[in-house]
DNA sequence: ATGATATTGATAATCATTCTCATTTGTGCT
DNA sequence: AGCACAAATGAGAATGATTATCAATATCAT
């Protein structure tokens, strides 16, 4: 369910419908590239400006491949991890509240504030 | 202990003894400038090369910043994760079992084989 | 030394991302 | 509607990290 549509221009929707219909995570650039064979006019900084705005807000998941691309997904849940096979691409959300109890205390026992984390798992799927 | 210094070259030596001397993670570019303020010759190709061969033999940690730049570390121990520093970068190695439990856990139950993790803790230390 | 091979550094090429800016679009006001 | 002004947009240039290229150099067995 994808919020606040009535809140977003129509730039918006564009880049984020086109992001909405992926089923993995995909580059900036691959999605400029969807709008363009829809035929839209989009501009690439727009869909940048676009995708970082979303992900500034947690409306889109980010995270980046071996070689530093910027790859973008649409969020489904709240605070959750990923599953990635690292041939096919596809995701599976996870969830690990150990993982978040862990990050916490070891945080916590070196007098770190504001933590964050970022998991991410890879792996061959069942194909 | 960098071990292997006998295998190493000369210019192995140089680039991995640049970064041995930094406490924190550094980038490519970082070093380079380093080993040229030490008047070394070593050029910027060389140092890319010799990073990311000592990255895949996990001689050294890999880790991206925000805007997607390689910023490595000498591995102290075997297998770990990091909790980062935002504003100064001091960086502290932690381990989790209980992060491998869970993610091995995770990736069985989805059917997913050759399984590997990347977990890294943001957050503020204590100044 | 000699030739085969691997390594190196300078430089150019690549490519994702960001910046610039003229133009368009949206908005409130009258 | 008409108008002033702010925000958003797209085209293309600029940036900057990383890679590729390639001639020069070091290495090493013979």
């Amino acid at each position: 369910m994808t919020k606040d549509l009535a809140l977003m221009n129509k730039s918006e929707i564009k880049v984020i419908g086109a992001l909405k219909r992926q089923s993995r995570f995909t580059s900036a650039q691959s999605v400029y590239q969807l709008l363009r064979k829809d035929g839209e006019s989009t501009g690439l900084a727009t869909v940048y400006r676009t995708l970082q705005k979303a992900a500034a807000k947690n409306a889109v998941d980010v995270l980046r491949t071996d070689d530093g691309e910027a790859l973008y997904r649409l969020c489904e849940t709240g605070h959750h991890h990923h599953l990635v096979c690292t041939s096919c691409g596809k995701t599976i959300e996870v969830e690990g509240s150990s993982v978040e109890r862990w990050a916490n205390t070891v945080a916590k026992n070196h007098g770190f504030r504001k933590v964050s984390h970022v998991v991410e798992l890879f792996g061959l799927c069942a194909k």
